[in-house]
RNA sequence: CGCGGGAUGGAGCAGUUAGGUAGCUCGUCGGGCUCAUAACCCGAAGGUCGUUGGUUCAAAUCCAGCUCCCGCAA
């Protein structure tokens, strides 16, 4: 089919080269503006950008959906579908509407569920069993449309999101060739979600990083993997920030210490709330690489009984 | 030119302020002790101190350029 492909970052990347590998016509792609980034603000290209260019596709980037451009490219290619994977903006109704079977948008998580921003760091950090990538029928609100495909997976206990993510990206990649399959077949059956089952994965910020040591292990541990590779969950040490790049949960608890009190070294082991403790595997100090925290003892000295925050 | 930290044997660090023969905690290899051990004891190997140039009798250390890494901020 002849398609528009709209998206952004990393995780849409292997969906262009499944459309591509299973004969679909990618006539344009949309991404969003080459932002500033790094040391020195250098613009940066997304992702699905480079991918395309190297493909020889033509990207389009605009500011805004709403001023007439991308509608107008949108009518001169007149795409069979547009397919929509983390593109990163709201799409306004004449948008939608122009292509023949309107737009299609992959979300990684099992809607209704978590709607939003960041539905996979959200699904570690609340500590789900499951998730997966749904494929729907794109309406004006955000990841409201009819349900079209899904395909679910178990969450590893100690899975991060970074982890997750990977997985999910090449599962959309598959779910959405299986999608434009079957709507070529006619064998698509949009179902309606369900509303009252919703909820909402708000965009990460700086402050859910902060731990939390009066929390029980099992929902530090969640923060952390659900944080991880970024924007990382952080504890402070002697005054100084420690980032959290990986923990498992400990068999050990010291009920005579404080809630962040180091109570072994190897492990690094680390007192809980509601009698537990958290394993710490894997650290980063200001200004250094991340590094096991085995590695990290060898040049710092930390005392037993040291209390993190 | 956005701000700041860093580069020292295989790993993590100290030493740089006041230049003068490279050190710590581990790891590795060999030996010892032990019923045994990730424990303990003895010994050994392994580093052009990121790179280039400068100052100096002498540079890991002072000066200048370059490369790479990290944090903040976006």
């Amino acid at each position: 089919m002849k398609l528009i492909f709209m998206g952004t970052p990393d995780f849409a990347v292997p969906a262009i080269d499944a459309l591509i590998a299973a004969g679909h016509d990618i006539a344009a792609v949309f991404s969003q503006p080459d932002k500033p980034k790094g040391r020195g603000y250098t613009l940066t290209p997304p992702p699905v950008k480079v991918r395309a260019l190297a493909h020889g596709i033509p990207v389009w980037q605009p500011a805004s959906m709403r001023d007439g451009e991308a509608l107008k490219i949108f009518e001169e290619i007149q795409p069979d579908v547009a397919v929509v994977i983390a593109y990163g903006r709201i799409l306004p109704k004449e948008i939608l509407d122009t292509p023949k079977y309107g737009c299609i948008n992959v979300h990684a998580s099992l809607l209704p569920r978590y709607r939003g921003a960041a539905p996979i760091q959200w699904s570690v950090i609340d500590g789900e069993a499951v998730t997966g990538v749904t494929t729907q029928q794109m309406d004006v609100g955000l990841d409201t449309g009819d349900i079209l495909m899904t395909s679910e997976t178990p969450i590893g206990p100690d899975e991060t999101a970074g982890e997750l993510h990977d997985r999910l990206s090449e599962m959309s990649a598959k779910l959405i060739v299986d999608t434009l399959a079957a709507l070529e077949k006619g064998e698509l059956h949009p179902q309606k979600q369900d509303d009252a089952q919703s909820c909402y994965a708000r965009m990460l910020t700086k402050e859910l990083c902060a731990v939390d040591w009066r929390e029980d292990a099992q929902t530090v541990h969640n923060r952390i993997r659900g944080l991880s590779p970024w924007p990382v969950a952080v504890a402070v040490l002697e005054g100084k920030k420690l980032k959290l790049h990986r923990s498992a949960l400990s068999h050990l608890s010291d009920d005579n210490a404080q809630c962040g009190e180091v109570i072994c070294l190897d492990p690094f082991t680390v007192q809980c709330g509601n009698h537990t403790a958290i394993e710490l595997l894997e650290i980063q100090a200001e200004g250094r690489k991340r590094m096991k925290t085995q590695d990290y003892l060898r040049g710092h000295k930390i005392e037993l009984g040291t209390v993190l925050q």
